[in-house]
DNA sequence: TTTTATTGTGTGTACGCACACATTTTTGTT
DNA sequence: AACAAAAATGTGTGCGTACACACAATAAAA
């Protein structure tokens, strides 16, 4: 096939009968140029539809951008941070040869601690760029201030910090999630019922998205006419615990028999789903995250819906984010909701897949 | 923060006390080199931990990739196949200082000769790669066969020939995307119901998948022992024109008039939401794919459901799926299903939104 | 008029790698 | 021992761009 052949600055250059010194001046808007060499050289970027070759820029810039990765860690194998983690590796590897080197730094999930130490190690590293996921809400504004201080851009992923003053918030839209969360209980339940939203805590401060979660699913039925015909009650259980969960739910049901839909709002629905095959339970649930577990309820029945917020695409996006900030000056968009993917047992397998394959990539970079 | 120096065959070459041919060499398996010094390479390069810069590599061999794509023709702006088409210029676009070009035929999915014609000019033109929608199964098969005298690489996208030797299958699993339409619509139905399933084609020759549509379709309820509470009627129309499908869709209400949900086998669910506006009927309606008249009725909830697959994705993957294996020497996966997912009027948007977001990358480009 | 800024333009080197070619070392033959 | 052939290793250039530097032409100041 006939090679369309690169067109070089040194084309450009012999077009517009200058030197390609003053080729990249105008392009780069450096130094000066003389308004009809300027006029020249565009004219003949235009004509010969020149397009600099980003791999020779980039090896010739060589530059290096760090980026570090403050995120919960996964405490097994098939917990949800492993998802957004591998995003970040990926997408790391992808631009590796462009010089974005991420650092990893992980911190307890209900251990503040452990987030302002590795936030301080960050802050006095003083990276290009940092990914962060803000669970701790008081934490993360002192250390982002910190960043902003040194002027270091920040994205957040997985939840928001409203006027977090962040380059981007990549993550979920929690009303909605919980809006279609409702939706997909309701559709399984008959006219009249009773429904319980389960909330599992323990300690940290996600006070704001759960409002904002209750919000949206009372939102649903509120909507569609259906405050009547559906009774919504709301749990808060102080830890994910299995026993003290067990527990907690055991008391609640039987003061509340009539319960014939659950809405678990974080990735720990197949406690619930345990529990309701423990004790033979008809409850409908719907619940977040692909994990490990969940998967496996899903598989068996005990989980009717998962509504999984793209784990994965958000580290990818994350990284490829500040790829476009650093290496192409890209300002991106401040708010990058993810799909909100609604998994059954029969489209469960291709999630799986399609991700686990992505993964080849990283092979070739270590 | 301190910068992790990149290692480069230099500094291989230095610690091996060899000069960076022989580095060269090792890495390549070219020419010979004393298995003493072969060894002392390999140690160095584990040592340091060396990995080849990708793009001063692309950079140094200069080698272009010419693809060829071959797909139907969008006839107006939100059809189907834009989307693809659309997946295929981002990738592109990303790859594009990698050497990878690719120039795009289009045929009428109505008008097998297009295709012949078309697909003869990418056989004249012997490209590196060929992408495919092959849609027409004789033509295809013809045209592959072609392909392969000339060892000219190619994948199939969105349609798959089973045995027709391609490099890799990027697409849904047809037969479990219809699995799942019964599930959801199932899900929506009372106990007892009649169910159409619609099929409109318009002469090309998609009997084979459609064989396993409906097989994947009545698995559903064959699985779940809902043989005898709800029926399953098919019906064809050799058309997807309003005016005769309105027809058909008529004559069969009338004799049939007990249905009361339907399946669409193809992107035209719009038109059946249409009919039902018109006539306020009742029904619940199933579909696919997320083109703009589909996105319409899913917000006026004439559309219950919509199951996308992934058709971004699907070219965005093809594309990949080449560079990896001219590029990186990297054997695809042979199949490659995509994700089904599953669109309601609550989670369209971040579906829409999160695409349309990605074009910005092309910009750069042209 | 000469000197000194100022502005405009061209040249050369580096980035990390691949590959052709040059050079050295080893082996085999008589 | 001499020499050719073969094997092993080293050197240099180019890929397309960025950027520091050198230099020329002009304008301003002495």
């Amino acid at each position: 096939m006939e090679r369309t052949k690169k067109v070089t600055i040194q084309d450009v250059a012999r077009y517009a009968n200058v030197s390609v010194g003053t080729i990249d001046r105008v392009i780069h808007h450096r130094g000066k140029v003389s308004p009809e060499k300027r006029k020249k050289v565009e004219e003949a970027i235009e004509k010969l539809n020149f397009n600099p070759n980003m791999l020779a820029r980039a090896l010739a810039l060589g530059n290096q951008f760090t980026v570090c990765a403050l995120i919960p860690s996964a405490p097994y194998p098939g917990h949800y941070w492993t998802m957004p983690l591998n995003g970040l590796e990926m997408a790391t590897a992808q631009f590796k040869d462009y010089g974005i080197i991420t650092s990893y730094y992980y911190y307890d999930l209900f251990d503040e601690k452990s987030f302002i130490k590795q936030a301080a190690k960050i802050a006095e590293l003083g990276p290009s760029g940092v990914v962060l996921a803000p669970l701790f809400l008081r934490e993360s504004k002192h250390f982002t201030a910190k960043l902003r201080e040194k002027s270091i851009p920040y994205i957040f992923i997985d939840a928001d910090i409203p006027h977090g003053q962040s380059l981007s918030y990549i993550g979920p839209d929690v009303k909605q999630s919980a809006y279609i969360a409702g939706r997909l209980l309701n559709s399984m339940l008959p006219e009249k019922a009773e429904i319980l939203m389960v909330n599992m805590v323990k300690g940290f401060e996600n006070a704001s998205a759960l409002r904002r979660m209750e919000e949206g699913f009372r939102g649903y039925f509120n909507k569609n006419g259906l405050e009547e015909s559906k009774t919504i009650h709301a749990l808060t259980i102080q830890s994910t615990r299995k026993e003290e969960v067990f527990r907690e739910i055991t008391k609640y049901y039987i003061k509340n028999p009539e319960i014939k839909g659950v809405f678990v709002t974080n990735s720990k629905a197949f406690l619930i789903s345990e529990f309701h095959r423990k004790h033979d339970l008809d409850i409908r649930l719907v619940g977040y995250d692909l994990v490990e577990a969940n998967i496996a309820h899903l598989r068996n029945g005990g989980i009717d819906f998962v509504i999984s917020q793209s784990p994965v695409q958000q580290g990818k996006r994350a990284i490829q984010t500040l790829f476009d900030f650093f290496v192409w000056k890209k300002e991106p968009e401040k708010i990058q909701y993810v799909p909100l993917d609604i998994i059954i047992r029969e489209n469960l397998d291709f999630y799986i897949n399609f991700n686990r394959h992505n993964q080849n990539g990283i092979k070739n970079n270590q």
